[in-house]
DNA sequence: TTGTCATATGAACAAATGTTCATATATTGA
DNA sequence: TCAATATATGAACATTTGTTCATATGACAA
């Protein structure tokens, strides 16, 4: 056996697969940018780093004005906690999170850019 | 009745949230950013689309370059077409891809440059 | 035409995801 | 200590999503 995954598929050019293969960034590092754009990829997340763009905002601030649920929220801000692109201070009962990056609004941005043309 | 959605999210700053609010970009601009990131957050699509980078490539090549069916190709880049992130061309039978925006490699660079720091 | 090759597509299915609901935790003031 | 408030979290559930499998389409050569 040769290798695994006999598709049908009609091989056509080998040696340039072999050096776009060269060119590629390693397996992890874009599975880890995947990751990273997953996160942007959902509206309520995007509107949360939107908001955080322009001032630090507690949980209920960011329920209110976004009109999500105070555990949507929550949940949200975890993921985005966990991507590490947000983070928080607390002032008694109440949690102030804010952007952790400074990637995020180039991030941002440039799609941004894509989505407003035209 | 006021307003839907009575959340228990403890409003705390409706100054602030007004303010933020002004300058949020429109709902719809939000969702299509958030569409448009979706669609980078896959690893087999930026995979495709890191490929691209290179060179043209037919569906072929890219099962074969990273290891995924024929069919799951097809299937992805038919979402990255409807995002109109890749173009193609007909010779023969064979289909070759390309990138269709300039605005793509900006957007990949800039969560690149997240995800390889430190 | 007919057969073959490259690609596309639809249905099915498993896995991942986002929200809700109920409840837990943590902090403050009485 | 106790009640109230702000936030977090786990389980359940409905959707969405990516792949596979089988098959269709379109192009070329014989």
């Amino acid at each position: 056996m040769t290798d695994e995954l006999e598709q049908g598929s009609g091989v056509i050019h080998q040696d340039i697969i072999d050096k776009v293969k060269a060119e590629l960034p390693a397996d992890e590092i874009l599975y880890d940018l995947a990751e990273l754009f997953k996160v942007f990829g959902d509206s309520t997340r995007i509107k949360i780093i939107c908001a955080l763009f322009e001032k630090e905002l507690c949980v209920g601030d960011l329920s209110v004005l976004l009109n999500v649920s105070q555990s949507a929220i929550s949940h949200q801000l975890r993921t985005l906690k966990q991507a590490r692109l947000v983070k928080f201070r607390r002032d008694g009962k109440v949690i102030y999170y804010s952007l952790d990056d400074d990637h995020i609004k180039n991030i941002f941005d440039a799609g941004y850019k894509h989505v407003i043309e035209e």
